[in-house]
DNA sequence: TGGAAAATGATAGTCATTATTATTAAAGGT
DNA sequence: ACCTTTAATAATAATGACTATCATTTTCCA
């Protein structure tokens, strides 16, 4: 799958009906890493930056490129280690399509699942009830309790089908 | 998370309601890799017997361990190179969770997705058209040709909760 | 501000998968 | 059956995404 330029860029940006609701808003970077019960330190600082105000569904490699731009010094285990931290105890969301390399987003916000374009690699988020209610009374018909689920869509986008 | 030595028979096999409609029923092993368009060998038979009357849900790991049975000389490079065939053209469906290594399963048969018990790795195929009407709503909603998709539920089953 | 405890960066390791390549086997004509 | 072309194979090395290890540096609070 080619990816354009913007692929990352959250196309939910304009899109009125999608979920943005950070319980997070202001509160600062310090607040939330001690939060985590973990140490304050640059580094954490300067991945959550990017985590929380640069693009929406990035891989561990991206934050780290990112990082690396105002402080070349760092590792990237740091950044895979702390992304770890901020997905078990849900901070992050980790999405995972096909074999790629995982995807994160900064999840304090509703949930919601996606649309991707294989073609240039757009993602469109999205969230509809009816299906949620749908999974929990397929869960429980075989005696489940649901506790996630991966529903990922692929297609190919407007923009895509003209080209 | 820990898998039984039962996670990979089909859970499907006594629920009335799964999907099991093999179109290629009776039809050799040769033809169906004619078909593909490949030189039918000893292999490709064997990997394809496996494929289609062996478990459901394997690895290629697994596939090549239960031919290795029969021809210790077979090299898992060759699994992996046909299940890609076999997947390409869609006789098999790729389908992976998580980060773990790919599950494959031979497709003549309807769609389905998957409800998978993330204690003891059971997996129960169900299908719901409801679901797949409201998917296609959404990426038209959106600009979209939808191609596939994945949807797969987990939780713990029944048995599992009990213990 | 000293020092235990945690975090870091470098680096090596793991695991699934894919590429390379020299050797062998299949298909199709003779 | 034999030859020839071409594809397939097994062994092996390589890749890519992550994870573990560990010596060194930071954090933080008593
Ligand atoms: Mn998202
Ligand atoms: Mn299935
Ligand atoms: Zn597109
Ligand atoms: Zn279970």
């Amino acid at each position: 799958m080619e990816l354009n330029n913007h692929s990352f860029l959250p196309v939910s940006e304009n899109q009125p009906h999608l979920p943005k609701n950070d319980q997070y808003k202001g509160v600062p970077h310090k607040k939330i890493i001690r939060e985590l019960g973990l140490k304050v330190t640059q580094q954490r600082i300067q991945i959550l930056e990017v985590v929380r105000s640069g693009p929406s569904h990035f891989t561990a490699q991206e934050v780290f490129e990112i990082v690396s731009e105002s402080n070349p010094d760092i590792g990237f285990a740091t950044v895979y280690r702390f992304l770890k931290k901020l997905s078990e105890q849900s901070f992050v969301t980790e999405v995972r399509m096909g074999g790629m390399p995982a995807r994160y987003e900064w999840a304090a916000k509703d949930h919601h699942d996606h649309l991707t374009c294989s073609r240039c690699g757009k993602i469109v988020e999205f969230e509809n009830q009816k299906i949620e209610d749908l999974q929990e009374k397929i869960a429980l018909r075989h005696g489940f309790k649901l506790t996630h689920h991966i529903l990922e869509l692929y297609g190919v986008c407007g923009e895509c089908q003209r080209a």
